[in-house]
DNA sequence: TGTATATATGAGTAAATACTCAATAACAAG
DNA sequence: CTTGTTATTGAGTATTTACTCATATATACA
């Protein structure tokens, strides 16, 4: 009965909605710890990035660690990979499916 | 190496970041398949969800199927609703660890 | 203290989004 | 062709978002 919040739901994949969010966590994911690490790696303004690092630590995707003068980010939750995996995964059907019906048409 | 675009990735879960949104998927998941159900279901109006469906349609998470006058909506993959389930696995223990660590502050 | 490095934030802007109301289009059946 | 039902779209508005530049804060260390 008490199906999980639809506010809250959407609140955590809008967190990840965007697609420089979604390669911060590919980064995070490939062993990359820190801001000054993936700002130069993505190629994206400081403060842009921060703004962004914001919104996944406060959404409960990262969670920050301080380490002297940097801040280390780690996944909160392993099953984020899981969620992005996923979703790749309906995006490649997702396109098949479009190259099938492509092929059904009428000239 | 051709990792899946995060552009397109992102703009799958953008279809899906939105409460409204997350509420249709749960309506049609559990059997209503037209806007003439789900707009009164839902409390929406009927041009704003028509904008919705447009917004999933396009995106490739719903199909329509003209039946007559109405149209009738099937997901284009079932694992859509597995993304929504993983999501809702992810905010339930995202709020447990708030919990927790809420427990492990000094008072 | 002063300097270097990493991060956060105020202010401004441009673009995107969700929404509503009113008008229009598509279809079925008389 | 007319009527009823369902769905789409134009126009307007309010809000939110992503971004940049400049400035401020936090930490480490000489």
């Amino acid at each position: 009965m008490p199906v999980i919040s639809t506010k809250l739901r959407a609140r955590l994949l809008d967190a990840l909605a965007h697609p420089n969010r979604v390669r911060i966590l590919e980064a995070i994911r490939s062993g990359h710890t820190c801001s000054c690490e993936i700002a130069p790696e993505l190629d994206l303004e400081q403060s842009n990035l921060s703004r962004h690092m914001k919104i996944l630590v406060d959404r409960g995707v990262l969670v920050p660690e301080r380490d002297g003068v940097r801040i280390n980010y780690r996944i909160a939750d392993e099953d984020i990979f899981k969620l992005l995996d996923l979703t790749g995964e309906l995006v490649r059907r997702n396109a098949e499916r479009s190259i099938l019906e492509e092929a059904g048409k009428p000239s």
